[in-house]
DNA sequence: TGTACATCAGTGAACGCGCGTTCACTGATGTAC
DNA sequence: TGTACATCAGTGAACGCGCGTTCACTGATGTAC
C-alpha cells in the first residue's frame, strides 16, 4: 500500500513509519467517512463499512478514533479549516493588489466559499445543513469556525476605515449594540454597527443561496445556476458596499 | 380513546365511525412522527416507535401508510400547505388594506414565514433542510410546494405594475431570461426579468436567515435573533422595493 | 328488522439485516542500554 | 551491534440492540337484501 524506502531505520530516521502509516490511514478514513457523508448525510457515517472498506476488521477503527462522534468532530474541523483556508486566500489575492477594493474582496470570498461548496456539497453541508441530531459540537472545533467570519469581518472593517455605509441602512434593534461590541471585541476589527448588521445579513443571504442551489431548490426552474449565483455575490456586495454614487437610506 | 355517542349506526349517518377513527390515527400517527423529526431529524422517522407509543404493533402501521417513504410524503404535503397557508393569509392581510404596500405585504409574508418556522422547525427543516438522503420527493408535493412561491410572485406582479426597481439593478445573465419567462407563464404574472431575479435573489436571502437561526448560528453572538430577523425582512423588503426616494444603478 | 357476507383494523411471529462498541489476544514495530 | 522490553496495530468473537417489512390470522364493523 505504502511505497517508501524499506528500511525501517531509514525511514523512522524520517518521521518514524509507524506515525506515517498512522496518518496516511487516518487521512483514508477520514476520506471514506466524507463520502458516506456525501451519499447518506453527516448522521450516517458507519464505522463497519469504513472498516470493511479498508479491509480491516471493525474494531480496528478504533485505533483512530475513540467513537463515531470523534471522527465527526474531526471531519467538521477539517472541513472548516478547508474554507477558511480558501476563503483566506481569496481574499488575500485581492486586497495584495488594492486592500481598499473590499466590493472585489467579498465577491472574491464569496465565489470561492461557492466553489467549494459546489466541489464539496457534503463538507459543506457538513457545516451549514442540518446538525447532526445528537451530536454537539466540541469546543474544538470553535476556533477553525472562526477563520471564515473573521475574513467577512475583516472586509467589513476595511469598508469602515473607508467610510462605506450599506444601500439600505439597517435600524439597529436595542440589545444588539451590545452583542456587535462583543464581536469587535472579540475579533479587533471596528465596524459600525449598521456596517456590521447589513454584513451579517449579507452574510445570511450568501448561504441561503449556496444553500438553496445545493439542495436544488432551483432544479428545474434555473438552468445556469452558477451564472445566477455570480450574480447574486455582485448584488450582495454592492448592498453593502455601494458606490460613491448610491443614495443611502 | 373516542367518546362520540356510542352508537355505531347513528356514527355512521354523520360520517362513519371507520372513517372517523381512521382519520384520527392518521392523524396521530403524523403527530408522533414530526415529534420524531423535530427530536432526530427527518431521516430518522421510527415507524415502530409510532407503533409502540400508539399501543398497537408495528405491522398496524401499514394499515395507514404503505412505507416510510408514503408517510414522509405526508408530512412533506402537511408542511408546505401549513407554510403556504399562513402565508397567503399573511399576505391577503395586508393586501386587503392596500394591495400597493408591496413593501408591507412582503415583510407580513417573510413575518409569517419565520413565525411559523419558530414554531415548528422540524416541519421547516424538512422543507428547507437537507435533504432525506435516499428519499425523493413524488409530484405529488410539486403542488403544494409551489403554493409559498406564488405568494412572492404575486407580490412581485403588483411591484413591476407599479414600476418598482430593485435598488442594486441585477444584471441579468444570459439564458436566465428563458427561465424567468416559464415561471412567469406557468404563474400567470408579468414581473420584468430585474425584479425577478432580485426578488429570487431576496428569497433565498430570507431563507439563509431563517436556516441560520434555526440552526443555532447565531447562538452565542446575537441574543436577540427575533429582533434581528424583523430588521433583516424590512432591509429585505427595501432592497427589492425601494422607496421614492431611493437611487438606483 | 334480521340475516349473510364483505370489508377492514389490528395481532403476533418471523425474516433478514446491520449497527456501535468492548475485550482479551497475537504479532510486528520501535526503543533503551 | 545485539538483546530485552515496551508500545502499538490489527484480529476475531461476542454483546445488546433495533430496524422496516411480510404474512397468515382473528374478530369487529359496515352493507345489501
Amino acid at each position: 500500500m505504502l511505497s517508501f524506502r524499506c528500511d525501517a531505520r531509514y525511514a523512522a530516521l524520517v518521521t518514524g513509519v509507524r506515525a506515517r502509516v498512522r496518518a496516511e490511514l487516518t487521512a483514508e478514513i477520514k476520506a471514506i467517512a466524507r463520502r458516506q457523508i456525501a451519499e447518506d448525510g453527516p448522521a450516517n457515517i458507519n464505522l463497519r463499512a469504513i472498516a470493511r472498506e479498508l479491509g480491516m476488521v471493525s474494531s480496528a477503527i478504533y485505533r483512530y478514533f475513540a467513537s463515531r462522534d470523534e471522527l465527526l468532530t474531526a471531519l467538521l474541523v477539517d472541513a472548516y479549516n478547508d474554507l477558511g483556508e480558501i476563503t483566506e486566500r481569496a481574499d488575500a489575492a485581492v486586497a495584495e493588489v488594492d486592500p481598499t477594493d473590499v466590493e472585489g474582496r467579498f465577491v472574491a470570498v464569496a465565489t470561492a466559499a461557492y466553489a467549494w461548496a459546489r466541489a464539496e456539497p457534503n463538507q459543506y453541508l457538513l457545516l451549514f445543513g442540518t446538525p447532526v441530531p445528537g451530536y454537539s459540537a466540541p469546543t474544538d472545533t470553535v476556533a477553525p469556525a472562526t477563520r471564515f467570519t473573521s475574513v467577512l469581518l475583516r472586509i467589513l472593517d476595511e469598508a469602515g476605515r473607508l467610510g462605506a455605509r450599506p444601500v439600505v441602512v439597517p435600524a439597529v434593534p436595542p440589545g444588539v449594540p451590545d452583542d456587535l461590541q462583543r464581536v469587535r471585541d472579540l475579533t479587533a476589527t471596528a465596524a459600525s454597527d449598521e456596517l456590521m448588521l447589513a454584513g451579517m445579513q449579507v452574510w445570511t443571504a450568501l448561504f441561503g443561496a449556496i444553500s438553496f442551489i445545493l439542495n436544488g431548490q432551483f432544479r428545474n426552474v434555473i438552468g445556469d445556476v452558477d451564472a445566477m449565483f455570480a450574480e447574486f455575490a455582485r448584488m450582495l456586495a454592492r448592498q453593502v458596499f455601494p458606490h460613491e454614487s448610491d443614495a443611502r437610506r
